[in-house]
DNA sequence: CCAAAAGTGTTCTTACTACACCCATGG
DNA sequence: CCATGGGTGTAGTAAGAACACTTTTGG
């Protein structure tokens, strides 16, 4: 880093793509924007970096501030930084993207200060240009290939799913995220088979109907040796 | 991103952490700090962005300035930014990292105003602490990491390699880079069976010794399938 | 009993591993 | 001829794909 050119001023922000599963479709967490620019218009949830806050930390603020949602225990990782010059109308800013990933929360949305949290089906988001302020689009669709691409390799899938889950439940995160329909069984194998991927709880879920399927907890391995392939299964 | 708070001014930097190999080993790209904080110690290639720049840009331009290295026609991503409050003693900065891949230079470095810019070894400059100036040591990790599992599943070897090359070279990229011994028969054909990762270029190569290797150039796929796999082969 | 979803068995096929072996050049 | 690395052949094995089949519940 050259010390020798002046440098310009900055706004740093972060950004969260907030994904969850609902009504067996991808959703992500938008707000309402009560000010100019974009007013009225939705946006990722996320907001200024204070001054001697770290960028986690300022993402994890925000969420809860502003959607009132908690990331604790949940996946959060940096996603990248945005920072074309015309991305803010008001002043030169770089924005810090983080992904985040939720189980299906029972409506916990609406924080403090947040005037009004929305889920919204992902690809209705990403439909037109427009619909988000700022370049938030470009954020969610990197944010959704992160995710997609994540599932095959790492344990983010679990993620999704509340504490304990059944593999059912495990394959219709993969179905839903990837748009595909995955060979029960075959699923049901691989995902057992791959040591700490995901552990047998001993007890059982209580379907409305059908055989009562065995509950799991997500396992100690974040990183799946061998991976699930996109292209593959089914 | 909100806009009720008011924000804090950053500055806000890239660096790049800039491979190749040479003898054998793979070596980052490191300058000589002339000025203050961390005057006198290595730190990557980097510096402020300017006011109506873009982030790629400006990353592209430190880099030539400080180094004289145009990453024209080689590989470069973001790999992350960096942020912690305390990481720049003057003021407040987040410094965007990029990850660039370069062939073997015939020791074109050394720029406009690069004091002066030295390939080290990775495995040295990341040896022990207090070697690079700020986070720098992290980030050259992140570096390193980034550029070992992307070997996996992408054509980023490629960029290790000059125009042409021989599968040979390419199988040495990913024996230096993760540090094992890969079987040369397998190699051969795997490379060469996964659709666009490279093509043949009808040349062959005039070795000191041995029979004369088939030379190659990269194909158009920058994604790999089947991806090679860092455990299995060898 | 039936319906429905969970989970297992079985076969086919693909792709990686290990390693033997042949090929093309220089000396 | 030999040495050296380039490249292919081949047999064994691991793992995914497809799909039949059994298990466990509720009604």
């Amino acid at each position: 880093m050259a010390s020798r050119t002046k440098h310009p001023p900055f706004a740093v922000t972060v950004d969260a793509v907030v994904l969850t599963i609902r009504a067996q479709r991808l959703h992500a967490l938008v707000v309402t924007r009560g000010g100019e620019p974009f007013q009225g218009q939705l946006a990722l949830p996320g907001g200024f970096v204070h001054v001697d806050e770290d960028l986690d930390t300022a993402a994890r603020r925000e969420l809860v501030e502003e959607t009132g949602i908690s990331v604790r225990g949940s996946h959060i990782e940096q996603l990248g930084s945005y920072g074309r010059p015309d991305r803010d109308p008001r002043m030169r800013t770089v924005s810090v993207a983080y992904l985040a990933v939720v189980p299906d929360l029972p409506e916990a949305v609406g924080g403090d200060d947040a005037a009004d949290a929305h889920w919204h089906p992902v690809t209705w988001l990403l439909a037109r240009r427009g619909r988000l302020a700022f370049d938030h689009r470009d954020i969610l669709r990197d944010g959704l290939e992160r995710a997609r691409s994540k599932l095959e390799y790492s344990a983010i899938g679990t993620s999704f799913c509340p504490p304990t889950f059944t593999i059912a439940q495990l394959r219709q995160v993969y179905e839903v995220v990837w748009g595909v329909k995955l060979d029960a069984g075959n699923f049901h194998r691989k995902v057992t088979g791959v040591r700490g991927f995901v552990e047998p709880t001993g007890k059982k879920a209580t379907p409305e109907v059908g055989r009562p399927a065995e509950l799991f907890r997500r396992g100690k391995n974040n990183s799946l040796h061998p991976a699930l392939t996109r292209t593959s299964l089914s």
